[in-house]
DNA sequence: ATGTGGATGGTCT
DNA sequence: GACCATCCACATT
């Protein structure tokens, strides 16, 4: 199943992302690992970066102001559970729904660091294992992951897409950047927001600053 | 290292 | 018809 991984690894409780601060769930998931299982090809990376969107009052939000569409309408599912969209007509992007069922909160996760299966991300990607844009930002780690719009609406526990902690590794305050988000510039007074977390220095880190 | 413009198509007004 | 929670190639500093 998850290969080697699976003796290391282990699930996250619900009560982690029934977290009412969104924020908070963004800062604890550095460090945490996104794992998928596609056609018995496993991907696994170690989340570096990653932006909380806060329910109805945050105008980056696709759930501004309560708003709920056939696109948005996993952003109100589960707590654990993911929402994949489409951006710009050709990115996938995979978000971690939050807080109670009904309360459209959710963490975009903008980059990995791969940890298991980088040649099948190169493969999908048709990159070079080394390089360091395979799963760096959220269209790109998506690709790598084998990520897309079918994978949205499902909890993050089970095949094909899991998210799991790794209880030998922890990321300490001072490690951590906090920024406003990247590509919310039409969120008004919003777009500057301290909701951006990411590990300092990891070259997979997206955008900037990277440090 | 930084900036620009094009690709590309779903979604909402 | 306008607007995107982006990426890449290519130009310039």
């Amino acid at each position: 199943m998850l290969s080697n991984q699976k003796s290391n690894y282990g699930l996250l409780p619900e009560s982690f992302f029934l977290h009412k601060d969104v924020c908070a769930i963004a800062r604890q998931l550095l460090g945490k690992i996104m794992v998928t299982e596609i056609n018995h090809e496993c991907t696994a990376g170690r989340i570096v970066e990653a932006e909380a969107y806060s329910s109805l009052s945050d105008r980056a939000s696709h759930a501004y102001g309560g708003r709920r569409t056939a696109r948005n309408e996993h952003m109100y599912g589960m707590p654990g559970t993911s929402y994949v969209y489409i951006c710009y007509g050709m990115h996938p992007m995979v978000n971690v729904v939050t807080n109670e069922h009904g309360i459209p909160d959710a963490v975009l996760i903008r980059a990995l660091e791969p940890v298991e299966g980088i040649t099948v991300m190169a493969k999908r990607t048709g990159k070079a294992q080394d390089d360091k844009t395979i799963t760096k930002g959220p269209g790109n780690l998506c690709r790598a992951m084998g990520i897309d719009k079918t994978l949205s609406g499902l909890f993050l526990q089970s095949a094909p897409i899991y998210l799991l902690q790794d209880p030998g590794y922890s990321i300490d305050d001072h490690m951590v950047g906090i920024s406003r988000r990247i590509g919310v510039e039409g969120a008004g007074e919003d777009a500057a927001l301290p909701y951006r977390y990411y590990i300092r220095g990891n070259r997979y880190v997206s955008g900037s600053p990277r440090t």
